[in-house]
DNA sequence: CTTACTCATCAACGTTTCTTGATTGACGCG
DNA sequence: CGCGTCAATCAAGAAACGTTGATGAGTAAG
């Protein structure tokens, strides 16, 4: 029985690719700058300083994560953040903390069998 | 101005290197253990299968992101969750909602100025 | 003292991720 | 139509990451 099998909660690969999404300076900044609403691409590029492939790049890993959503208007994308995403996020945190009545000094006595 | 300078809030670095630790299926798998309580580095190595230096590789990353710290017991070293660093996590995910008041369909009517 | 065991660290390797510059498609405007 | 702009995509290279097997430090036990 594999790590894969046994372990894997029912959305561990949803959380390794939200927390990913995350696990970024520049993704991290462009959902900083979302916070205060939508923005389109040429924003960000102009706010971060960043080619513009790069954040095209970014954009995208957010977007498939579900952390963020586009609009296209006309010529332009904007994205905004998709809260429930967070929600998520948050959810997990707590999720992770120690059960309760998890303290144990050494389980069973013995470590190793 | 860079990106780094201007809109690094006080604990950007902070937020990439606890979620960058989290972005790993191991390391997921690791913190779900632990959640029972600690454990020592060869009872881990037992349940997720996984070569010694494997593990020893991602308990060094989750400990130097603070989510979990190590004890030694004679030749065993137990490792257990630090539950404040989870909160972090929680925290970061509630900070980086969208503020109130952030709906807007055109900031400023134009897009790039 | 010697052996066995737990664990951290290292170097080497393959893989993934990120960056850059170029290309392409879509759209609006003169 | 022909041109400029916005943005997605691609290919190539660089950097970071994770895996493996080997080595070494520390401890317990014969």
């Amino acid at each position: 029985m594999t790590a894969a099998t046994r372990t894997v909660a029912p959305d561990l690969h949803r959380a390794v690719t939200l927390f990913h999404a995350l696990s970024d300076e520049t993704r991290l900044s462009i959902l900083d700058m979302l916070r205060d609403g939508e923005r389109c691409v040429c924003e960000l590029q102009e706010e971060l300083d960043a080619a513009q492939s790069r954040l095209s790049f970014h954009l995208r890993v957010l977007r498939e994560a579900g952390l963020v959503t586009d609009r296209r208007e006309g010529r332009w994308s904007y994205y905004s953040i998709v809260p429930e995403a967070l929600a998520e996020v948050h959810d997990l945190a707590v999720e992770m903390q120690p059960k309760k009545g998890a303290l144990r000094v050494l389980r069973g006595g013995v470590c190793c069998s």
